[in-house]
Parts: structure tokens; sequence; C-alpha cells
DNA sequence: ATAGGACTTAAAGTTAACTTTAGGTCAAGA
DNA sequence: TCTTGACCTAAAGTTAACTTTAAGTCCTAT
């Protein structure tokens, strides 16, 4: 039989997150439709679960929490709102994919320097590896010319 | 003929970071060996634009200022940091491909995203496209059990 | 010579996203 | 029965990473 309903805790376990961090998101009012029980204590439902799973969601990819919120907002305010929310994720989309890239040319870099700290505590010594050390500015150098006014 | 150094307003414009913040880098040590003019002006070489490329790419794989801190340190007291440059950059390495592959899996959702809201907004309502919504839940699955103690 | 613009410092202020504290309720087990 | 542990609220505290403010210097162009 499955579970329908979890307490804060379990919910905490669940995500990683700390019990405080849960009731602070249901007080931004994160998780809409967040029940209590006789006793006050809230019961998760599988809604309210999916709502913070986008919330994690959202967070990974840097959205701060006033925007998730407008998100959340624009959910439960229904089909009136369905442009905002597929233009929302048109831009997630390209914001990502930038992203996506500049981590994997910084993944290269690592990688690179990996290999070059490899060599250099193989040697106890930076200095033999140094002198074909490519700097980082070599790998990515779009950056180092000014904007001329 | 290549330019040798710069002013804190032309290295703001290279990163798009503030004069401000280029100031805070300086004052919490992160740009060794930044030198002034003789009446006082930041003059950046091309030792300080490496540095300060190196604290943006790592600022972009989330690491906290203090810890760059101690890497920039690790650099200037020489070969007997090398190792603990060495497994800063392996544990990057690895926080870094998982984090790629996660943003991969959130690119593939908000692919899912921006098809049901598509077909969302030329319906002008989410009933149709909801019956087979898939919810995040269903896409990804492995956050729903709580650890059992 | 004076106004504007880019630079300087030191210190205070801001913002987001929690986290902690203080004090309390409730249910279960020894 | 009484203590332990999980929950509750409201409010204050924390931290990182800037940003702003206030007051001043220096150079260039009108």
């Amino acid at each position: 039989m499955e579970k329908n309903s979890y307490t804060i805790g379990e919910v905490a376990k669940m995500f990683n997150l700390s019990v405080s961090t849960l009731r602070y998101y249901d007080q931004e009012g994160l998780i809409p439709n967040l029940n209590k029980d006789a006793s006050g204590h809230r019961k998760f439902n599988s809604e309210n679960i999916d709502a913070i799973e986008i919330i994690e969601c959202l967070k990974e990819v840097n959205m701060p929490l006033k925007d998730i919120k407008l998100f959340i907002k624009w959910n439960l305010e229904g089909d009136i709102t369905l442009s905002n929310r597929l233009s929302l994720f048109i831009n997630l989309d390209k914001t990502l994919k930038k992203r996506l890239e500049r981590l994997e040319e910084i993944s290269r870099i690592v990688d690179y320097k990996k290999e070059y700290y490899s060599q250099a505590v193989r040697d106890g010594t930076e200095k033999f590896v140094s002198k074909n050390k490519v700097s980082l500015l070599e790998i990515k150098n779009d950056r180092r010319i000014p904007k001329e006014k």
C-alpha cells in the first residue's frame, strides 16, 4: 500500500532539507494547499511533495525563491497565466543551455588543472610543468579585451 | 602593441563585475600582488587578471569565496601545497560532473515543460494536456522514499 | 579656474535564504 | 506518571556577497 501523507520530518529526509527550511517554504507560501492534522502538524500529500520537487529543481537553476513563488502563484491562477508559464520555461531553457556549455568549458579547465597538478605532485614541484602551463586565459580568452567606449 | 595594465573600470567591464566588487575582492585578499600607480589607483596586470578569471570560474561552480581565498593562499605558498591543490581539483571534478548530470536531467524536465505549456497555450487550457501530464516525480522519482531509520 | 569623471578609503547598509531560540503542545513508552 | 522526541509558532539572529554612502584626490577639457 502507498503511503499518502508524510510528516515534515519524513519530507525533510526525502529531500535532504532541514525541517525549518520546509517550515520556511510553507511560511513563504511556496507549498500551496498544505494541510495540518488534528493536532496542528503539517501533513504533506503528493501534491505538496510535487511542489517541493519543483522548488528544488528551480533552485538548482539559480531561480530566486521570489520567482519560484510567482510561478507557484501562476499555477494557482489557472489558464490565464499559461503564456507566462510557457515563457518562463522557454527562458529557463535558454539560460540552462548556456550554463551547461559554460560548465562543460569549466570541466575542461578542471581536467587540465588535474593533469597539471598531478604532474606537479609527481615532480614535487611546479617548476617543470609550469613552462608549458596553459593559463585559463589561453583555454578561454574571450574576456581579455575590454569593450571600447 | 599589447596593453600590459588595466584600470579597475576596464577590468570591471571585461568581467562584467562592478568596480566595487573588484575592490571588495582586493580587500578580501583574492587578488595577490595587485599594485597601485603613483596616484593610488589600482593597476591590474595579467597575473591579476588571471586571478580574477580563476575566481569567476570557481564562483560558477559554487565555491564560496573563503574557499577560493584558501586556494589563492595555497598558490602563494608554493610547492608544499601542491597536493592540497590537486585534491581540490579532483573534488571539484567530481562535484562538477554530478552537477552536469543533474542539470541535464533538469534540462529534460524543462523541455517537457515547454512542450506541455506549448500545447496548453495552443489549447487555451491545461485541461486536455493534463491527462497525460507526466509529473516531475515520474521523470525523476528517486527521492520519494524516505530513508528508513 | 572650474566642472566632470574616474579613481580612492572606511564604514555602514542590504538582501536572500535560511537557522536558531524560546517557549509550548502532544503521543508513546518505561 | 513522567520523560523523550517530534512537532508547533513567532521572532530574532546569521552569513555571504556584495552595494551604498560619505568624503576626498587627481586629471582633463572647456
